[in-house]
DNA sequence: TCGCGGTAGATTGTTAACAATCAGCGATTC
DNA sequence: GAATCGCTGATTGTTAACAATCTACCGCGA
């Protein structure tokens, strides 16, 4: 799967998000550039990168000569037209790109085998993104990739609060359904599988 | 305005997103840390940060090891659907925070003060800058900064192909028939004129 | 002629030192 | 006693040097 190895700045940046979306880090926090190069051992170069795609993401939140700290989750209401955008986005891009989809399952197969992995393992910061990624091999199947990084950022802000952890074989059902409507070549009932995970 | 000195970093990114607004990069055109940053006269750190921030933004394409391009602006149809859900995001919030906008009208009249300034002196990047700056100002006023990174992502491919140059006093009339629905309280024709704007 | 290594140059990735800025706190002044 | 100034430690901002990686080109052999 590993197609090019990872930058110090990917794997900083990915440990982060990892320990965001998981709670490690409370709501407010922040964030010190040196204290975490130190833990991860490497310098402050790759941290600030990653600190700078993070906010960028809607993970963290940036002020000027006083670091980042780890936003707090949107209100219900904020969430639930979150959600809304992103399922936008979704079936519009699975709707213009189905054909292409069904022709390139390869890297949404391997990431529905990473997710079904991942809830046996019960990590949370690991499901939520497998999760994503996804959805995220269904949208570049479908050439959607021009509209990728809005959607990460409804994503982080989904993740923010990724509280669908009461079962997570639930979680892989609910993907398995969409890719058994993907191999049967059965548009709608893509769409509406979609429809129905999100939320 | 300038309530805060811009870091070199914050220049930096404005000056390129300038310039790519303005078309002074031919898509696809991949751009050099060392020959900005000379060009510049800074370092390549902050140049590097600027990549970054305008990769996040949409406007830019990042491979690693390989360094950044221009994005190729969306085709109309994206285009279309990414208009939409920008109208969405704005409606969205000054539907639900026009009270408070009423109230903390001052930076939005003062975006409207630059953007007349800017459509007087024909320069687009500028224009489009204070194009933007206005809604923005708006969403802030009605609280809805946490929509404001995924809102950016969408203006800056829009901004990709800012075609509304024809006659730049009919870019300050629609902001303006927007600013005065706000002074007269009247919420429905506010989001009425933004809609007619969003296009 | 075509394909394969291998080498050189250019470009990005990372690091550590230095500079600028900020928040907190105590002394000084009115 | 309250307000303000200036110091101090901590933190981020910037820089330049070094390391790793990629691209393009050239020579070699089949």
């Amino acid at each position: 799967m590993a197609s090019s190895p990872l930058t110090i700045r990917e794997q900083v940046t990915n440990r982060i998000r990892d320990d965001v979306v998981a709670g490690n880090f409370p709501p407010d926090q922040p964030l010190r550039e040196a204290e975490l190069a130190k833990r991860l051992g490497v310098s402050r170069g790759p941290v600030r990168d990653a600190f700078l795609t993070l906010s960028q993401e809607g993970l963290l939140a940036y002020q000027a000569n006083r670091g980042v700290r780890v936003r707090r989750p949107p209100d219900p209401e904020h969430r639930a037209f979150v959600v809304s955008l992103r399922r936008q986005i979704e079936c519009y891009v699975v709707g213009g790109g189905f054909a292409a989809l069904r022709g390139g399952l390869g890297p949404v197969e391997a990431a529905l085998a990473d997710l079904e992995d991942a809830c046996a393992g019960r990590d949370v910061a690991r499901i939520a993104r497998c999760d994503v990624a996804f959805h995220e091999a269904i949208l570049v199947a479908c050439g959607g990739s021009d509209l990728l990084p809005a959607w990460k950022w409804l994503c982080s802000q989904m993740m923010l609060t990724y509280s669908r952890l009461d079962d997570y074989h639930d979680v892989y059902e609910e993907h398995l359904r969409i890719a058994r409507a993907i191999r049967a070549g059965r548009k709608q009932s893509c769409i509406s599988a979609l429809k129905a995970n999100l939320q």
